[in-house]
DNA sequence: GCACAAACGCGAAACGTTTCGCGTATGCAC
DNA sequence: GTGCATACGCGAAACGTTTCGCGTTTGTGC
């Protein structure tokens, strides 16, 4: 494995003088050549560990988040990725499965691997945690889908109120009057946050709240398909259903086709996420579709803003989701 | 941020003993309780460049995949990262989205980094482009789900045609003789093997090949949506469909229940991947499921054991998929 | 052809760790 | 109390890069 040393000797300067091409000084037209020939000739490649060592910088960008598996964060994180690869940082991920304890030490690894920045997806960290962990390494971070109530750092959220406000509006302008949610555990940000657009919409459209129609549970297929169960064993039945996350929805929709029960006829939908699956539907299921793709460039933007000096306040951004298709308002 | 120096001078010891403390040497107990403390009233933790450029390995795994948003690697990525993280490793990933360019590059980007080994999951490279960008540089690499002829590495494979095979079998048992197939890619090497199985069931249950009854193309929900159309358009319509990929089932289910085809009455359906969704059906779908942790664990294991030193031939284990639900057969 | 300014390259030091060989302290047996 | 073997800690060197200040070369204007 060739050396700037080597690369030098071959070329017949100096190392700093190696440094320097490799870095963007300005160099003699002669001895620009004679080095990247050299570089060629060895394969050489710059050492990222003495770099970053001498550098204090290491060009790594830390990822930490619950599960790589759900479609919605993976189609963020490839955003991310190819965001921070074009302005030559690399991403490391890190999983912490909705598991306190591994959302801190995952945390704290990715600190000690000296990352530059972080793009965290929180969870269940306080803001007294938070800064215990990172407070005196201070990397900038942007938050992302959720954010922690005390720490103050630039944000990607989407605006989960109005998008779930306009989607029950929606289904109320249907005529519906009995209208059910099925959430995400209420301690989550988003669902909280969502679960405040269901409410406003009600009272907007002067109908009356009836906690037996709201079910919290996990993201999961499973709540979606018992919360159908549920729902339909009541007298007073919903004519219609919200749900606030991918993985409720298939499973509330696959519930509700094996029950025969004919969507939009007999039971109203309107899913989250899912948007491929469902506007490809014959009567699509209209959706709250986030934009994954705009989630991760802003906020990849956002901190290399910071890397690259920016001191400002921290920043905000509420990106607008779609209702989908895009024709059901 | 304090550095061992800092470490050493309050413990009252030099640098290297603290370096023999951290890295697990023998030390008389008082130095071990002065260094236990002075870490910890520093906060003091190890400086991962400067011991990645002295020690010449940086405990970091680089994972190259097509897409970290389809669910089946993202649960094998999860695997993964878990396993690494418990050795101490961490993960640096990287998505070159079926894009040969980006698979070449993002390749390189790792090597550049200083990845100690690789978890590769291949689609487009050849083995002298492989060797071209690794060679030199001989990182210890697991080839998952798919493999490039001519890489002599460790490999952990699914015994895909078996498992088609199977899955093709228990179509016939239940008096099918038309049977379609839609597949991903046939440029892909899980694509070329499904389809392998699934010819050799048709031929011994003496069930003539149709072409008309095999569509490829990519791997996604329109590929099996429209599948759907294609097939039934036909004058001699299959009776049951096999498909070999996660987005291609919902996309094939999907297109078959807007129809209002009864499934498995009007068709037989066998699906590929999706377990979750289709065991909580009323009629459960058959799907093929394939053990994404097992797999995880299994590579992870395998280079482990190259970093530990193994010096074996490459081992390629072969996991066997199971028929979901379990019953099924 | 000379003087001066600007451009450019060089060497040394530093980043924070691990490793290696050596020297000192320790403990044991007599 | 002496001698030896062992255990332990120390200092120095090295990993490969970037940076800084200084000295040399180059070019320009007269």
């Amino acid at each position: 494995m060739a050396t700037i040393k080597d690369v030098a000797r071959m070329a017949g300067v100096s190392a700093s003088t190696v440094s320097k091409y490799i870095n963007g000084g300005h160099l003699r037209q002669e001895n620009v050549e004679s080095i990247r020939n050299a570089i060629d000739a060895l394969d050489y490649r710059v050492n990222p560990f003495a770099r970053s060592l001498k550098a204090q910088r290491s060009r790594s960008i830390g990822i930490l988040l619950p599960d790589i598996s759900a479609p919605f964060y993976g189609s963020v994180v490839m955003a991310l990725d190819k965001c921070f690869r074009e302005h030559g940082y690399h991403t490391l991920i890190s999983c912490y499965g909705s598991n306190h304890g591994l959302e801190r030490d995952n945390l704290s690894f990715l600190i000690t691997n000296g990352i530059d920045g972080l793009i965290y997806i929180p969870e269940d960290l306080s803001a007294d945690e938070f800064y215990e962990l990172t407070g005196n390494f201070s990397i900038p971070t942007v938050q992302v889908d959720r954010i922690i109530q005390g720490v103050a750092s630039d944000a990607v959220l989407v605006n989960n109120t109005d998008a779930v406000y306009q989607a029950v509006s929606l289904l109320v302008q249907r005529g519906h009057r009995r209208i059910a949610a099925i959430t995400g555990p209420k301690s989550v940000f988003t669902a909280k946050e969502r679960l405040v657009g269901y409410l406003r919409a009600l009272s907007d459209h002067g109908i009356l709240y009836d906690d037996a129609l709201v079910i919290s549970d996990e993201n999961d297929f499973a709540t979606g398909y018992r919360g159908f169960e549920a729902l339909m064993a009541q007298l007073d039945r919903p004519t219609a259903i919200f749900t606030t996350n991918y993985d409720i929805t298939i499973g509330l929709v696959t519930a509700a086709r094996e029950q025969g029960v004919r969507i939009p006829e007999d039971l109203d939908i309107f899913g989250f996420d899912c948007v491929e699956i469902c506007t490809m539907m014959k009567t699509p299921l209209p959706v709250v579709h986030q934009p994954e793709q705009e989630i991760g460039q802003t906020a990849a933007g956002y901190l290399i803003d910071r890397l690259e000096g920016y001191g400002g306040l921290p920043r905000t951004t509420r990106l607008e989701c779609r209702i989908e298709p895009s024709g059901t308002i």
